[in-house]
DNA sequence: CGTATGGATGTTTTT
DNA sequence: CATCCATACG
């Protein structure tokens, strides 16, 4: 798309004061970004250095850059920043650690090293049945909130708070004793530590002239406060959402600050893009008059001129199992009748689990697949023994990653000797670590034991010495060698072949800090920086990406959808209870699920499929299931149902009239 | 230290 | 029903 549209340039033009678009599903919010961030170098005398972009995810950051890299040549963009969130965060914190008491080095703990500390916190000085789980949602929902534990403690309102509230304060101390934040720390810290010292702040503030930022609807309460106080004064930014389109709210995602930026900045300026260039009408319309059933601070009607295209097809299946092996076959036969590649087409569900049938059903016909989302790379037991030895090296305070590591592979240190060590660490107020390389240990434990201690030590200390003085990655090979990981995982595997494949993953670790040490153009990253680039899960998605980009259908959740767009999609289990998800109907929180089967049908261009079962065993019984009630709040004459003998059965009772009189207001509108 | 058994749990998860 | 986790036991 060359060309922008009226809308889309007024978008781009716009830059004397605050300005939000709200840019519907497909329609080119991200060549408005980019287009803007060329406009604003090239036009408006704004350096690149000055202008910070910022997004959710490492894909979309990685995607905006080179799209501006198209745009601009590459001395004019040296120095741009397009980060996410976080990498923002990260590079303020790394920056500023000494005024925030950090030590260079920390480590930054991902969702099971956080884990592994509140179960430790909860269980050693908490008796009672308090989820962990719960704790760490509580504790990430007060970090969001800029609530600090002082002020958790303070207000409390149930015993459950009490417990989460003591927790919080303990892991809050015992992340700062390990030199080490998480990911919600990374927003935190910085709004903190702007909040307290405005010479910091301003600094920042000049540093930042102009500033973008992507899904703004994604934000929660302390990344709105970052960007409010970075553009505090100048109110030099654009901000590009869409209300209908959050679909994270129950992750602390405040759409609702898309209004209170019309209170926090009266002269803002609103720009909506309507015109979709993905789906056909049809497959718009649908979407648009869902989505009506929506109370809506800004109205939007999306458009396309990409002719009606096909109706919508609703498929209904006798089970679970039928519906899994009519999409597997729909798909098999459309793929040998019209010779269009299987990535073309996309099947969304609800959640993971549905995946599973799935997969064996296509498998089953040999059709392949791509599966995004589900166990992680990082939930690996082998990358995170390597990531943890990784991170011992770069900050020896990561209790840990010590601990985790210290007996992987064996070393015969068990939990006694870690014991006396710890209660050595801990009248000393020194890291674990610290204290295996101490004389005064003696008094604690036999010298059998120190020296068993000790030689880890050394082990580490030469890794760390190699590391600064040649090749860092030689170094870490030498180091996975050295302590004969290898053996240690084939001990470990069930088979020769889970071994090997364990062993390629430690590699391919190794090489993923290679090439992230290797792409930095300015060439000033250190081992560190690469590290938590890693923690970050950045780098690593676009390695993968590039070694299977094979063919294949695409699976994925339908959160894991968003933004991205499919020649053909199928959403399954367009079923009550499952796509408005039981928990939702229940808590009366039925707007989000619309959010996210509006996310799902504007993924779609030309062919839109919802299939749902009749009947579904679940925990082992056979439940009837009636379709989704966002079916029935499509326009009808748009859909093609099949499978049902009578016709959608009139629409039954208050729900269906409510949808028809959306229609009414939807044909009277236009 | 590793396995066996019982009990709870059953959504989504950009970093 | 199936899976995952924690705890207990050998």
């Amino acid at each position: 798309m060359s060309r922008l549209n009226p809308r889309q340039q007024e978008a781009v033009h716009y830059i004397s004061g605050p300005l939000l678009v709200l840019a519907g599903a497909g329609s080119g919010k991200t060549s408005v970004i980019t287009r803007k961030i060329a406009y604003l170098i090239q036009h408006c005398g704004i350096r690149a250095q000055n202008i910070v972009a910022v997004t959710f995810t490492n894909k979309a950051a990685r995607e905006m850059r080179e799209r501006v890299a198209t745009l601009v040549k590459g001395v004019e963009a040296k120095g741009l920043t397009v980060s996410t969130f976080h990498n923002l965060g990260l590079t303020i914190i790394r920056k500023e650690h000494a005024r925030l008491g950090y030590k260079a080095g920390f480590s930054i703990f991902d969702e099971g090293d956080v884990k592994a500390l509140v179960s430790d916190i909860l269980h050693k000085e908490y008796a009672g049945d308090d989820s962990v789980e719960a704790i760490i949602q509580q504790i990430g929902q007060w970090k969001n909130d800029l609530i600090l534990p002082e002020e958790a403690l303070q207000q409390i309102r149930t015993p459950q708070e009490r417990t989460a509230a003591a927790v919080y304060l303990q892991y809050q101390r015992t992340l700062k004793a390990y030199n080490a934040v998480d990911f919600d720390d990374l927003i935190l810290q910085p709004v903190k530590l702007f909040q307290t010292h405005p010479d910091v702040l301003e600094k920042w503030q000049q540093r930042v002239r102009y500033l973008l930022v992507d899904e703004y609807q994604d934000t929660n309460a302390s990344q709105y406060l970052l960007v409010k106080l970075l553009v505090q004064g100048r109110a030099h930014f654009t901000v590009v959402g869409d209300d209908d389109q959050s679909i994270y709210a129950w992750r602390g995602a405040r759409p609702e600050n898309l209004i209170q930026l019309q209170q926090d900045f009266p002269s803002l300026k609103v720009v909506k893009l309507e015109q979709n260039y993905r789906s056909t009408s049809r497959i718009l319309q649908c979407a648009n008059q869902l989505i009506a059933n929506n109370p809506h601070v800004f109205e939007k009607q999306l458009w396309s001129d990409m002719g009606h295209g096909d109706p919508i097809r609703v498929i209904r299946c006798r089970n679970e199992e039928a519906e899994c092996e009519r999409i597997a076959l729909e798909i098999l036969t459309q793929h040998l009748r019209t010779g269009r590649p299987y990535n073309e087409v996309a099947i969304l569900y609800r959640g993971n689990h549905q995946a599973k049938l799935l997969e064996l059903k296509l498998q089953h016909h040999q059709i392949p697949y791509r599966l995004s989302g589900g166990t992680s790379f990082f939930a690996r037991q082998e990358v995170k023994d390597l990531m943890s030895y990784f991170r011992l090296l770069v900050n020896p305070d990561d209790d840990n990653a010590f601990l985790r590591i210290i007996n992987v592979p064996r070393r015969e240190i068990g939990s006694s000797t870690l014991e006396k060590l710890s209660q050595y660490a801990q009248t000393r107020q020194i890291s674990l670590y610290a204290a295996c390389g101490e004389l005064g240990l003696s008094t604690h434990l036999d010298s059998r034991f120190i020296e068993r201690l000790q030689r880890f030590r050394h082990l580490m200390e030469r890794v760390r010495y190699q590391c600064a003085q040649d090749d860092p990655i030689e170094a870490l090979r030498d180091m996975v060698l050295d302590i004969d990981y290898e053996n240690w995982v084939t001990q470990n595997s069930s088979s020769e072949k889970a071994a090997a494949f364990r062993m390629s993953n430690v590699w391919f670790l190794i090489e993923a800090l290679k090439n992230t040490l290797e792409k930095d153009e300015e060439g000033g990253m250190t081992i560190e920086q690469a590290i938590a680039k890693l923690v970050l899960r950045d780098m690593l998605e676009r390695q993968q990406e590039e070694q299977d980009g094979a063919e294949g259908v695409q699976l994925m959740t339908l959160h894991a959808s968003k933004g991205l767009e499919f020649p053909s999609v199928y959403i399954m289990g367009m079923e009550e209870e499952i796509l408005p998800h039981r928990s939702s109907i229940e808590t009366d929180c039925v707007e989000e699920e619309r959010r996210l089967a509006y996310v799902g049908i504007t993924r779609a261009r030309h062919q839109l499929t919802l299939t749902f079962a009749a009947k579904r065993k679940q925990y082992g019984e056979v439940f009837d299931c009636s379709h989704s009630r966002f079916i029935d709040e499509l326009p009808q004459e748009h859909l093609q149902w099949e499978g049902q003998e009578e016709a959608p059965a009139e629409v039954k009772s208050a729900r269906g009239n409510e949808a028809l009189a959306g229609i009414r207001a939807l044909l009277n509108r236009s």
